[in-house]
DNA sequence: AGTTTGCGAAACCGAATGGTTGCGCATATA
DNA sequence: TATATGCGCAACCATTCGGTTTCGCAAACT
């Protein structure tokens, strides 16, 4: 069982929820109303989305309220940090940049 | 059959992929010899790549080049952003912002 | 011309995925 | 106390995924 971000942020829905309670905490069924789906279908979805740690939950009387661990969407911004380093050199049109880069690489 | 970025990137080999190949063009041999997998298991991964035309290819005699489409990578970049507005609100405690940010989105 | 090499495509396989249904438990409400 | 509600969890199902093996084709060597 891959458990990783990317995989997490794979499937539209799980995107969607995402999206949802990054502002605010809800519950699975505040969540599920906002799609064609059931509370079951959601909650599996948050289960992934515990398991990469990339929500939090905190219960309240019977009802459970999940919002974003936001930290951890970082990661996938320090991933498109390499790309991100290519737009530049591109946009510029340094390509004697972009040899040095490649040069690193092979050192490594 | 669901083709889109995140779907392409959710994968490790895949994302490794993306990575060798974001600096210089290579064949689907060169590749895998970068990783434990044949030919063709890397294969069929930029055959998905392709399918949401996150790669290019160039024919060179009886080879194919594979490059990245590196343009493509910002959609997951715009897709952030949303998230990146909250890390400076949260960073910079603009709690006003936020709910600001809660209430237009409550209107559209 | 004959052989080797690089490649995509198809068939197949076990594992994972996303969803549904049904259950049991705890908390609220009457 | 009896009923309704919110929830997680397990069982099940069809589909997809990632990989291997095999094949056929075209380009490059000998």
């Amino acid at each position: 069982m891959r458990r990783d971000i990317f995989q997490a942020i794979a499937d539209p829905t799980r995107r969607a929820i995402i999206a949802l309670i990054a502002l605010q905490a809800m519950t699975p069924n505040a969540i599920a109303d906002n799609f064609n789906t059931t509370r079951q279908a959601v909650s599996k979805h948050l289960r992934i989305l515990t398991e990469c740690e990339l929500i939090k939950q905190e219960q309240q009387g019977r009802e459970i309220y999940y919002s974003l661990a936001i930290d951890r969407m970082k990661e996938v911004d320090i991933w498109l940090d390499q790309f991100r380093k290519i737009w530049e050199i591109q946009f510029h049109q340094l390509d004697d940049v972009l040899s040095t880069i490649r040069q690193q690489k092979n050192e490594k």
